[in-house]
DNA sequence: ATTCATAATTATTGATGCAAAATATTTTAA
DNA sequence: TTAAAATATTTTGCATCAATAATTATGAAT
């Protein structure tokens, strides 16, 4: 189909990826029935490696499998919504504080880096949105520990579900890179107590941001 | 096969069952390469569901995909296991500091009997791992975040594959009683903060206690 | 007219078959 | 005897096929 040379990955991630993308892009709705021979047939693959692809996102939370009637695309709650993000920030933060103990001056030198080029996309909203999660996803990688960066992953793409998420308020953008500005002067002076609290607080806001957008 | 009255699951989800319990039980051992057709001809089955439950162990980090090469049970080193018992540890202690907070008194009453009924299991060994497991399972359920308690599980999950997971020396059940004695107490004087702490010490304790059965 | 039952259609779930890829084995040459 | 190449075998991955379960539609009876 594309690229089997450079990342030879089995057909069914290949599809598990492409659903991920329609699926946050809304192309799928949340609580939507998924299709299965509708969609082997757009794809043109059999509806084998797209069963086990269904797989792979139900056990993501992606999507919700029910007995002998298939695959819907997960429905989050506000409940949901607000569950995820405390984990989040509880992952995060503690991520965070063993960053700021561990970290070598480099890695550290490599966040702050990105951080300013964050702090250059006030204009281009995707850029930023793309930019703060290499940010956090790096954050995550630094403080070493696979299984928690599985889990953090798997909660982002269930919170990318939910319709407000990109639709900040007005404000939200700066107010978020002013966070980030805390968690990186913390992170710099070592300050693990520190940079807990502000990762804290970071998801706090980014929560409320989110519900505010939602009107019920 | 057997009992699909009461719980109406699919083929791969019992078949995924089945080889957690072969995994938990050491009949197929970390590292070792899982073979589809000599298993699919054991339980009489085709390749197709037990590919499907594959998928899900691996989501749930019990076996590892290789591209092209199969499916192996996932090896689980040193460093993996301090990093599990370092999250769950972080995600109980904060369910447990949310159920001091918010459960009913009946809740707490229901967790004081399960707490008493492992006290009388010191005999057992099975009996006392089963219990202490529906304990701390309770409480997840009870803090109200499905989340993290499906993180709680599959996390625990992979603890069990580590060797010395029940092998514990000599004590360690009497002293996770007292463990599990201080937690209650806290609960029921619903002190948040001291409850979070209490867990983090039992996890610290029970994190020692596993590393201690294993020389290396 | 409404409700219940039966039939038909539709979709999921499981089995089988085939092709490509990787590993192991054997043969040949240096 | 060892190493390299070619062949054979094993195994994964995908497609197609069959059967089972569920839903919907249609018809009959009250």
């Amino acid at each position: 189909m594309s690229n089997r040379s450079l990342a030879p990955r089995a057909l069914y991630e290949e599809v598990a990826e492409l659903l991920r993308q329609r699926i946050f892009a809304r192309e799928m709705e949340p609580g939507t029935w998924i299709d299965e021979l509708r969609i082997a047939q757009q794809l043109g693959i059999s509806r084998t490696p797209l069963r086990e692809a269904l797989k792979v996102l139900a056990a993501e939370g992606l999507v919700t499998m029910k007995v002998r009637r298939g695959a819907y695309v997960t429905e989050v709650s506000e409940k949901d919504l607000r569950d995820i993000y405390h984990l989040l920030a509880l992952l995060e933060a503690d991520a965070a504080s063993q960053v700021a103990v561990c970290a070598s001056d480099a890695d550290l030198a490599e966040l702050l880096a990105m951080h300013q080029a964050l702090e250059s996309t006030l204009a281009d909203r995707d850029r930023f949105f793309s930019l703060n999660e290499a940010f956090h996803r790096r954050l995550l990688e630094l403080s070493d520990n696979r299984w928690r960066l599985q889990m953090v992953e798997d909660l982002r793409k269930v919170m990318k579900l939910n319709r407000h998420h990109s639709l900040f308020r007005q404000g939200r953008i700066e107010q978020s890179l002013t966070e980030h500005g805390s968690i990186m002067k913390a992170l710099m002076a070592r300050q693990s107590k520190e940079v807990a609290q502000c990762m804290l607080q970071h998801f706090a806001n980014g929560l409320q941001a989110a519900q505010s957008a939602s009107p019920a």
